[in-house]
DNA sequence: AAAAATGTCAACCGCAGTCGT
DNA sequence: GACGACTGCGGTTGACATTTT
């Protein structure tokens, strides 16, 4: 980051906004409309840059924003279209109306992401075992090892591959998707595997939900997003947030 | 009561897409 | 087509609040 909290920098003041700059880019927005943030400066005299202008109207002042807490209705839409969307949270926030993808977005995090805190606490010992895993289903995929038909034709997950064949079935390569997949699947294995005893049965049920939900999610953004490429198994495997 | 841990959320950053020149 | 300015998105950070120990 490398700024000070609350301070200018280049020009431009960061951190918290307060009551007087909320009024100078209210009535701008009244003239001149929403966009064209980088005349805001120039135009009222606030000292914010064209972004932040932006993301304070968007995220905190436009007058449509509904406050207050999230209703189960609109968790349940939350959950329903992350669990199709994955982190493509501008696309879910249009569903809500009212709600912002950043207030979604903390939302989700605090909420349901850390369903699945445990498996990414679990020790560097499993940590390695997945990393090599991962390496060596890599090295696979790399030497054309990979027998999309046989691999298909296991019989773990069977309803799981189904679905994921219905749900993205404009993946960009199939031989990928398989290969991920299980790859989540003997993690979410060995997982739960690593858990203490005292961990109810549901419990580990539920987590292995939530991180097979998550792998969805970043499936998504990988494969069927405009920043797919073709190496984002690769991109995966060195993610930290993955393993 | 105090310290530590955890939760919440506003705001930042970098990146990528779009648009006008 | 190349380039720069602008915009929007998703991930991350940091300050403050709340809960737990």
């Amino acid at each position: 980051m490398g700024s000070s909290w609350g301070f200018i920098e280049e020009g431009w003041r960061k951190g918290p906004w307060t009551a007087d700059e909320d009024r100078l880019l209210i009535e701008y927005v009244k003239l001149h409309g929403e966009g064209r943030w980088n005349s805001v400066a120039r135009l009222t005299g606030l000292r914010r840059n064209g972004k932040s202008c932006r993301l304070r109207w968007v995220n905190y002042l436009r007058p449509d924003l509904k406050r207050g807490q999230i209703t189960p209705h609109e968790e349940r839409i939350i959950l329903e279209l992350h669990a199709r969307w994955g982190n493509r949270w501008s696309t879910i926030a249009q569903s809500l109306p009212g709600r912002t993808d950043n207030e979604i977005k903390n939302y989700w995090r605090t909420h349901f992401k850390k369903k699945t805190k445990n498996l990414y606490d679990n020790s560097e010992k499993s940590r390695a075992r997945l990393w090599k895993r991962q390496q060596f289903q890599q090295q696979q995929r790399i030497n054309n090892q990979v027998d999309i038909k046989k691999v298909m034709s296991l019989p773990t997950m069977p309803q799981a591959k189904e679905e994921m064949a219905i749900l993205y079935p404009n993946t960009i390569d199939q031989q990928d998707q398989v290969g991920f997949f299980y790859s989540m699947v003997n993690n979410s294995t060995s997982m739960s595997q690593s858990k203490p005893s005292s961990s109810s049965n549901e419990d580990i049920m539920w987590d292995d939900l939530w991180n097979l939900d998550d792998f969805y999610g970043y499936f998504i953004n990988t494969t069927t997003c405009n920043k797919a490429t073709p190496n984002c198994l690769q991109t995966m495997a060195t993610t930290p947030a993955f393993y």
